[in-house]
DNA sequence: TTGTACGCGTTATCAG
DNA sequence: CTGATAACGCGTACAA
């Protein structure tokens, strides 16, 4: 049918045939540029006939722009940062902008900054809440936008957009609480995040503020492995927990499946269990777990217009925004008494 | 300290200060080309003086190669895809290659494809089994390797690197059939795919050979909350069903959900559940799921391989692998009677 | 409105 | 082994 093209047609092959110049080509093919619409018309049936479209490496060249947003990611068993990702990108991809995804291996954190920044990348999102401060910063040195999606302890010179931790830890202790558990443990994620660390002073405050504390704590690392371990610890404790409050759902799922399957425990009767980041999981479990979290949606929508925002006006200064959070009462805790 | 540098250094500046030419530190930062020592050290000592890193797109222009992958996925709510997806790209930047995300979406399909190929990736992988198969076969038609890491109906034409679906199903019927099933249902994922087809095939053929049909079958289109209605439908028939394959995990977890929630019974005495992909969340239930699904490791390190190859080699001949799969028993099957 | 000429930062080629 | 010079494909003053 058409020639076999080994070479895709550049500009000028579709200037040549449109009876035109490179410059009415690129023109035609930028938003709000002066042609005629006899040019326009000649260049773009040209352009079809040939299959021609801008080579976007070239043009990022010339411009000083790529409409690339560099994200970082990892962990996307956890199904909340598989989420985000993939609103983060429909988002993004929606205002125009193509996505470099890099995926952290911890053994060589630090050569895939540089790669990614070789890329031009106009600005880079995290959503890593272990990342070492010093990558982020080396994207900010190089006067590109950078928003984290999680608050990195120590990295406050770094735009934010995260979730209300302490609220969430501060709802999740008043909810069990309020539905009569004198006994509540809490399931800790990494101690290296401020995820962890607010979830956790929000949960005291608000058991301190019903005249109790902490029962027993155990740390799950934010995995379902390490949460299976923790919860054993604090089943075995007598008297056991009455309920246990943990810092991401995954850890939830482990300490519904440990407490239910190898205890024997009826939840919520004998143990409520709260979970964090009312993920999609949360919703799959039977019984369904109860969860706090963010508005992932309007995250992703506040970190996207942050992003863009800054790209396009070159904004420096430093902002950090905070989402509040929604309990999500489900099936592991008990109703709570009609007032 | 050092001095703001609202613009990243070029060659040119790292040579000037290096007293080189530009071609000098080309080659510096060019794998295997021949640099004396002495110039090296010298360039690389200016470099870092500078803080600078070649600019890949540069680079790109002038390679006719851009060293990145565009990764087409999507529904990374199903955890299967999120993993392979995080190791897919974990493996390819192990290769030295860089990501492109496309994550399309079902209103503007067309559009992102052209946007996708206007980056210059050198290769395509695609995890999505419901593409339609003009897009993949669009990037074809630019010379580019494209893999896909699903077989989509009706696109033989395309490289594919997929499981054995077939033999999955028909796994899976076989061990319900040897655990003393008799009225074995299916629970459908969507019907335009070749997954659910082999899969559903593999089922009716190992029943057929224990002298069986599939008792009932219902939509759940891959989704949780299609399996839920699925399931409900299937538990409302009278005899019930005493086995239920899944197409996929998701489905499975809603069958679990729905037969002891709603329906109170006990998995697996009263029901027998089996899911599809032996994905993470299959080993966070109560009772653990039973699921076939086939080695993803295996599948990415595949694909990675046959990407790259093609890429180097240039070679355009279509392949087709299938990997094997496995079948993990849990908790929702029926200890197989001791032969 | 159109075309010319130059620049974007790098690599490949080819003399030295 | 090194350095000048020409691509790579496109955007954009500038002059027409």
């Amino acid at each position: 049918m058409t020639k076999k093209q080994q070479t895709a047609a550049r500009s000028a092959d579709v200037a040549r045939l449109a009876g035109v110049s490179r410059s009415a080509v690129s023109r035609t093919f930028t938003e709000g540029a002066y042609v005629s619409d006899e040019t326009r018309r000649k260049v773009l049936e040209a352009a079809r006939m040939l299959n021609y479209s801008p080579n976007a490496i070239a043009r990022s060249l010339s411009k000083r722009a790529t409409g690339l947003v560099g994200i970082i990611a990892a962990d996307l068993y956890n199904p909340v940062h598989a989420q985000m990702l993939e609103a983060m990108s429909r988002s993004l991809q929606a205002r125009g902008f193509g996505i470099v995804l890099l995926v952290p291996d911890t053994s060589n954190f630090d050569e895939f900054i540089p790669r990614l920044l070789s890329y031009q990348v106009d600005a880079v999102i995290t959503t890593v809440a272990t990342l070492d401060t010093h990558l982020p910063l080396a994207a900010v040195q190089t006067g590109r936008p950078v928003v984290m999606m999680q608050q990195i302890l120590g990295a406050n010179v770094l735009n934010s957009v995260s979730s209300d931790d302490y609220g969430g830890g501060h709802a999740a202790g008043t909810l069990l609480c309020e539905t009569g558990h004198r006994r509540i443990a809490y399931i800790s994620g990494r101690s290296d995040t401020a995820n962890n660390r607010d979830r956790e002073r929000g949960l005291r405050d608000a058991l301190a503020a019903h005249g109790l504390a902490v029962y027993a704590q155990a740390n799950g690392l934010f995995t379902h492995e390490g949460a299976m371990t923790a919860t054993r610890q604090l089943l075995s404790l007598s008297p056991r927990p009455d309920a246990i409050f943990c810092a991401n759902d995954l850890m939830a799922l482990a300490a519904l499946q440990v407490s239910r399957g190898e205890f024997g425990m009826a939840v919520p009767d004998d143990l409520a269990i709260v979970g964090y980041d009312n993920s999609a999981p949360s919703m799959w479990s039977w019984p369904a777990l109860t969860s706090v979290g963010p508005d992932m949606a309007e995250m992703v929508s506040l970190t996207v217009d942050m992003v863009v925002r800054k790209i396009a006006t070159g904004d420096a200064t430093v902002e950090h925004q905070v989402v509040p959070v929604r309990m999500v009462e489900r099936q592991t805790t008990r109703e709570r008494p009609t007032a």
